[in-house]
DNA sequence: TCTGTATTTCGCCATAAAGCGAAATGAACA
DNA sequence: TGTTCATTTCGCTTTATGGCGAAATACAGA
């Protein structure tokens, strides 16, 4: 029960599920979720390690670079149905279209770049 | 968004998670469903009308009674699908099963009785 | 109509959660 | 060995949420 709590508290916030609907695409790092959603480097942070506790994403170290991804078949079956749900219920969401047109631009950008424009901040 | 959003948030609490899986066995009135949590009744009236909200439970009025239950085949899809989730996710989980347990109890008792004794509290 | 009672609404308090900026961490590189 | 910089952790403030009891509402029955 307290995993499941976990999720569906890790579900109740809109950035998060926007999170995951935006990690569809592929993996991830920080910077680039940032810059999706404006908000404080920190503050997307912590989006992330709520949704990695509920275990409904993963994440993979690459040098300074830290990459958030979709967990893979070896995950719960909780977790696996609550992204089917997701996906099988705002995928087609007006926000989530729009989160995905900015991402393909985010995407065309050097992520390096993102990153010391947010520290300058 | 918003409405999955609801739905989302309607399930961040277990209190509510249980209730909705408390309903599976058919509908129960206010008074049967404060009895299994020991909240006051204007706690459990609140929970159900989240629930309501978010329009996983449909309620049914019968004199002084007020019945709440799971909805029927015209639920939003993303309703059915996170019901099915809960359902497969917790069917089997312990306090699930106790509280299956506390509410056949709870069933052989007169509702009438039950308020009567809530209210004096 | 008046009383009793099942439920909801309201106002309050305590706790949890979301956001930020500053400081800490840890890996690459001069 | 420092320095840089992507990310996280910490401390803080504001807002949201869950709980209660008291009062309001709505309906049944005397």
């Amino acid at each position: 029960m307290r995993e499941f709590m976990n999720i569906t508290k890790a579900l109740a916030d809109e950035s998060r599920v926007r999170t995951l609907l935006a990690l569809r695409g592929g993996e991830l790092c920080v910077c680039q979720i940032t810059e999706l959603f404006g908000f404080a480097p920190s503050t997307v942070s912590k989006h992330l390690s709520i949704l990695f506790q509920a275990r409904l994403v993963e994440s993979r170290k690459d040098g300074r670079w830290i990459y958030y991804q979709l967990p893979g078949k070896n995950a719960p079956v909780a977790v696996r149905e609550a992204l089917n749900w997701i996906e099988k219920s705002q995928a087609s969401d007006p926000q989530i279209l729009a989160d995905k047109k900015q991402l393909a631009k985010i995407l065309k950008q050097d992520p390096a770049e993102l990153c010391k424009r947010q520290c300058k901040k």
